[in-house]
This record gives structure tokens, sequence and C-alpha cells, in this order.
RNA sequence: CAGGUAGGGCAAAUGAUCGCGGCCCGUCCCAGACGGGGUGAGGAAAGUCCGGGCUUCACAGGGCAGGAUGCCGGAUAACAUCCGGUGGAGGCAACUCCAAGGAUAGUGCAACAGAAAUAUACCGCCCCGCAGUCCGCUGCGGUGGUAAGGGUGGAAGGGCAGUGUAAGAGACUACCGCCUCUCCGGUAACAGGGAGGGCAUAUGUAAACCCCAUCCGAAGCAAGACCGAACAAAAGCGUUUACGUGGCCCGCCAGCUUUAGGUAGGUCGCUUGAGGUGGCUGGCGACAGUCAUCCUAGACAGAUGAUCAUUCCCCUGCUUUGCAGGGUGACAUAACCCGGCUUAUCGCCCUGCCUGCCAU
């Protein structure tokens, strides 16, 4: 991805997960923190109660590439982590879209203005 | 053709656009970036249940403990796997299934029922004594006999028939079974025959302890090997130019070098291997030998994905040619590598064999 790398660390995850402020819809949860950098650093995390390896990686895979399509849209200097539900064990690629720029709506760190947001 | 049985194979396809991990080549402002090329999950990658390679540690040799295996022979690097047999069970058959050593070394356990469960006399049968008697027998008693009959039980001291006896009993006899010895076929498990023992073993359980035979050192790629900052440590050199302690010197401190140590991190291990495919030879077969040919993922928080279109498949609805709508289109994601086992699985294809029916 251009602007941006993912996050691999335990400690950056926890990090997140107490500094950041969080939004949640149906499918996805957001944690997000600003890390003071040029740069957005994506961390996605699926609980194996979704599902068996094929999903979790499956549904990894969709939000990255749901982020990696809309990269433009969001705002630099970012810690970003999506939690998928146990909701979104079979929903598809264009539901996980709306879902991950619906939040990325409530945490107004899009770029785009409120009412192209809801279109979506 | 129908039903069955055994084995093998596939695991939706094609294109376009965007994207990701290794590899190779090229360019540039060379710890990188960009461009191009090519490559990138499975039959089970799963469970992590066995067996091996590999690595480190331990190890003279022997024993104990513990674990595993358990009909025989073979295959193999090895195995709890596979192949071929033997025995038993099921099926008309093809064929399938079996944890298939020892219960005759010993110990334990066995609900309920039953008189009694490894030992027995409840009923019954018979004998003896006493009493009674309608002379059929009846009642009471016996440190009497008896396991044929009844009843209980999964199991009651081999089975069954006869002889025998007061009634009975391997007490005796034939057949079957068991055990011992022996002959013969087979590498063997075992099969077939003969003789003897009167039976000394005689309910089941060894995935109860146990006995017998054979085998087994431990931990795992986060194994392990190499390089190696920073901080701190030791030794040596050495300026008094700078900070602090001193009135001054030495010394401490600071600087440089070296040394181990091995952290963060990096590189290797890491994919050419008991390898795949095809042919030939040997073998019933598992497999072995040989020749030719091919190189086919190596990530390290972990790449192999998304969207669209067409076809295929499935589902639903209809006018059952077809049309429309719908469907992450089975299970399941490599993590050092192999050989197996087990479990999950939408559909589909191929082959051998058996049984039945029809036709010739």
């Amino acid at each position: 991805m251009k602007y941006s790398e993912s996050l691999k660390k335990n400690s950056d995850f926890k990090n997140v997960y107490r500094n950041g402020k969080s939004y949640a819809n149906r499918y996805l949860v957001m944690y997000v923190l600003e890390n003071g950098t040029e740069r957005n650093r994506l961390g996605i995390s699926v609980s194996k109660k979704v599902g068996n390896s094929v999903i979790r990686h499956h549904l990894t895979r969709l939000v990255r590439e749901s982020y990696r399509l809309h990269e433009d849209m969001f705002q630099s200097g970012l810690d970003m982590v999506v939690i998928a539900r146990t909701t979104a064990k079979d929903i598809s690629y264009h539901e996980v879209e709306s879902a991950l720029l619906h939040l990325g709506g409530l945490h107004k760190i899009t770029k785009i203005d409120k009412k192209k947001m809801e279109s979506f």
C-alpha cells in the first residue's frame, strides 16, 4: 500500500486499544489513535470465534482490500485497528467496504464531505 | 439394464482490471525505489495420533522402573503402516470385518437372581433308623449317598448316547471336545492322520493387575549454527587541552584499543528430496533395481486476494425446447521435510468383479 503499513506488534495493538477512540457498527469495530507520523498503520484482528482459518483469512483480506482501494480517502498519521465481529462471518466484499467507510465517517477521518458519505 | 462390491482420478473453467510474497533481469538519486519477466496451497495443507530423517544435549556395559507392540511370513529408513497367507465371524456371491499371545503361573472383579459363583444339597431321587398305616405309603430324624431331573443365571465342575447302580457319578464304553506324545505337508501361523491320558485344565474378564516375547535415551526448526549494535564489565594504552574531586601530583572520571559475553536485530537452517513422471527387468503383491526426463511455494504476525464478464454446476419459480431470479458454488489455508493413520467433504468421471432379469 502506498501510504500505509501494517500494524504488527502486540504492544502496538494494546496501545491503540487503551488510548484510541472506538466506534462500531453491525460488522466491524474500529479503534483509531494518532501516531504522530506521516503514515497510516492498519491492524486487522479476527477472533477465532468468527470461524476457521479460511474464513478468518478471507475476512482480513476483504478488509485490507477495502482499505487499499479507498486509501486516498483517509487522513494520514493514524494507527487503526479493525476488528471483525462474528456477524461478519459470511458477508460480501461490498458489505465490508460500506461498513469500513461508515466507520471512517463516524471517526471523521475521511477526506470526503458528509453528503457523499450518506450515499453509502 | 438394475442392485451390489472393490479400486483409482478430478476438486469448476476462461478472460480483463486492481493488488500481494519469493526469484531473475535492467535502470536510478543504490540499507531502497521503479520497470519488465516468470512463479506462488491441499487431497486432505486439518487433527497432531504413530514412524523416520535432521539438530542439540546425554551415553563404557548391564539391570530396574516406565512405555509401546502382540497369529505367521514378507516389504520398508521405520512404523501402530502396507502386501501375501493362516484361523475365526458375516454375506447366495463378489467381498468385508477381527486388539487374533497366555485364563493349564498367580491375584482380583462379576449387579440381580439363585440353596450354592469356583464353591455348593433348595426341591427332587435313593438308602438307613424310629413311629404310624386304609399296606399304596405317610411323618420325623441322619456332621447318609447323589449333580441324572427341576428351578435361578451370561456362566452350575466337558457335551451327548449307552453300560452300570439303591439312586447316581469318566466309575466304565463309543463319538465329539480338551491335553500330552508322535507321523506327515508347509519357511511359518496352521492343516491332515495316529497313539495315549479318563479329564489332572474346564463360566467370563488380560483395552483388570499380571506373565511371556520383541522394541524403545531426551527434547524439538521458537531445534540449532553464524554475525552482531547499544548499555554495562575486564585488561591495556594514554592527554592533562576541557567537566568534577584537589593547593599540587598520582588516581578516579573522560578518550582510544582489545577481550570475552551474547541482548535488540540480521543471515543461514529453508527446500534436490527415502523427490515426481514415463519405460524396461524381477516379484502373486507391498516393493526393489535400472534407464530416460523434469525442478514444481518458501512466507516469518505470516503472500496466493478482490471486482466485473462469459460458460459450467446447483437451487427456486414458471409456459418443464427454454427463460427469469438467486448461490463467499463441498471440506479446508503450507510454516523444517518425508512415510502412514484418523477425521471433514458439494458434485462428477473411469475401471475390475458378483448377483438377478432381458436379448443373442
